[in-house]
DNA sequence: ACGGGCGGGACTGCCCGTTGGT
DNA sequence: ACCAACGGGCAGTCCCGCCCGT
């Protein structure tokens, strides 16, 4: 048995999955979202609507699925203990959309407008954001042996998130043809700064 | 027409609102939010479920909808026009959730309890602060001169949006026995603690 | 305001359920009950798949419904008071069979025939004759003054009941020639005899 | 091949049934029949949801099975031939009745409240003395040299289940603390005299 | 404004046929 | 040969939109 999913039946899911994920982004982007029904993209991508839903749980998760989430949990386990939270963070949101752009900047551009454009999406997004917070707390605490402070953690968490769908939004106006990283530091500067004029 | 809806009309409109809300509110406590259907909200509040729709856009928006959201323009306002953005947002956030507390302590705690349990509707919640920061940077734009940094300003508003959320949650998990302008301070600063980390 | 939905409005949903419900009896009868589906007998109606749901709350129901069904209530009323249940029974099924053969003896034969040969149908019959008995003997303990022996009510509601599913069914078997009410005599006479064996 | 499956293939099937039926009505009895979903009651069991099918035709019959059920066809076999049909099925229904009783009064109870409750589950039990009474005509004709009335027997089987399930209701009622068998008796008893009063 | 009728899209639950792995 | 996984189909419910008459 394979351990995390790297078996032969996982695999050949992923791929399903990402067919039926392309298919639905090229329906989202010529026709718009809302006019995109689960069951067009079913005929799209040749499999039955209640197939779709085997593959994702909602419609909008079709978007938010990304192939290479489980690599974040790679990169986490790769940083140094000793390392702050919010550093690791930092790292981490660097290091997963500069995979992201590189990887394929179309593709990438085509979600973000639609993350950026879309209410429920944005919110989705911003969600998710928040439970992978509460996630790293619990990974921290279990890490080092004593208890992290959960409330910086999830703050902070939360205000890096915020930046980074400051940083895509920004990116998207220029047509994803910034760097993006550079536009993920310049809002994480921007944040650190506002913070200070805060205690002063 | 009246301006800001003190009308008539307008306050006959609101009065109608608090009460479907708070038949709603009652049954989302008793049944849970899911297990409520438009349908039996209509019901108890003695209207068609047509007409819930025409006083709440969503279901979702029973919950989020407060009667007090105008005052916070007022609030807004009474800031003098030289502070800086962030202490604006920290001193209306901590006036406005002051003013939660005090008038109707329950009825926040069941507010809070939906908006941090139900996932819709934390990505709602979420999502408004998103949106109540481009408003805000457009008014602040108005009021001074020249164009504000829009980025900082999205990107601290989302981030004290953020510790706001935090607040709320560990308010909701101590039964709303504590003070919640205390949270609010405690989250805001391990935010900014954790910002000076970042940048040594 | 008609009292007993003799209005206007509950007369035209007579008539679409009225609609709805013939397109539905000749599909079955055409293709088979279960071969048929809720979209087919939709379109066939020219309505949406929602609003079949609307005016039948199952497939089944569609079989089930009875425009006449109210009638029976009257027929109840016009009984004298002092008349013993179980002949007020017997005249009540006599009456309304009869009245069902009388008025559209082949659109009975189809409904019987589905009722007979679809379980899932067969069923729901039997459970409404329970439910029906139930609602008997709430009746007459109301409209005597002392409270009926409710056992016997219901058990001699459910005997009557499933001979009278007897009579339907071999009436079925013999295409609708033969007279329905002679055959739930018939049945009724059989066991009565039959629980005098069992006394003895 | 054994010839009424006491071969040990079967008594396997049996035992895997009784451990599913069982994982089955406690999540019933903890959340409801509607509420509890055929894959939770598989991963309860430790099988998979199809698997479950395999064992059980659908989610009603886990509830409908007995363990016991093939018992009754030697408790038939077991009457003498000349005895009068309904005094055979007067005999089998006490003697099964009892035996469910003795064997496990609080399992017993859990089924008949979810008999009585659940509509569907209702209507299904009903639908099975039905059929049941089909084969026990079939059963008696062949036995006898002679055709027996089929149509008093049909009759008379309907007539004795609809007693049993009143008194089951009634037994339920009680939380299962009177004397099954007598409630039937009482029952079957109120069936004759009303029977009776109709002759007169 | 309000109620009512209707449509439609997302989503879930039950159940079945097939296929591939053991 | 069994059985888990996979894919499909249908009933049914809920949210929410539009249009009409009042």
């Amino acid at each position: 048995m394979a351990e995390q999913g790297y078996g032969l039946r996982e695999r050949k899911r992923t791929r399903t999955r990402l067919m039926i994920q392309s298919e639905a982004l090229r329906l989202f982007a010529e026709k718009g979202y809302d006019e995109t029904t689960v069951e067009e993209i079913a005929f799209a991508a040749a499999i039955s609507p209640r197939t779709f839903f085997r593959y994702f749980p909602s419609k909008e998760d079709v978007v938010l699925w990304d192939e290479y989430d489980p690599l974040t949990l790679d990169l986490l386990a790769a940083r140094p203990d000793e390392e702050p939270p919010a550093q690791t963070l930092v790292a981490i949101m660097r290091e997963a959309l500069a995979g992201l752009q590189r990887r394929d900047p179309e593709g990438l551009l085509v979600k973000v407008r639609l993350l950026t454009s879309v209410p429920e999406l944005r919110a989705r997004l911003m969600e998710q954001q928040a439970t992978g917070a509460q996630l790293l707390a619990a990974q921290q605490a279990e890490r080092r042996g004593q208890a992290v402070d959960e409330i910086a953690l999830r703050v902070v968490a939360t205000a890096l998130g915020g930046a980074a769908m400051v940083a895509l939004d920004l990116w998207q106006t220029e047509d994803g043809k910034t760097d993006l990283v550079g536009l993920v530091d310049r809002a994480i500067g921007a944040l650190a700064e506002s913070m200070r004029d805060l205690q002063a």
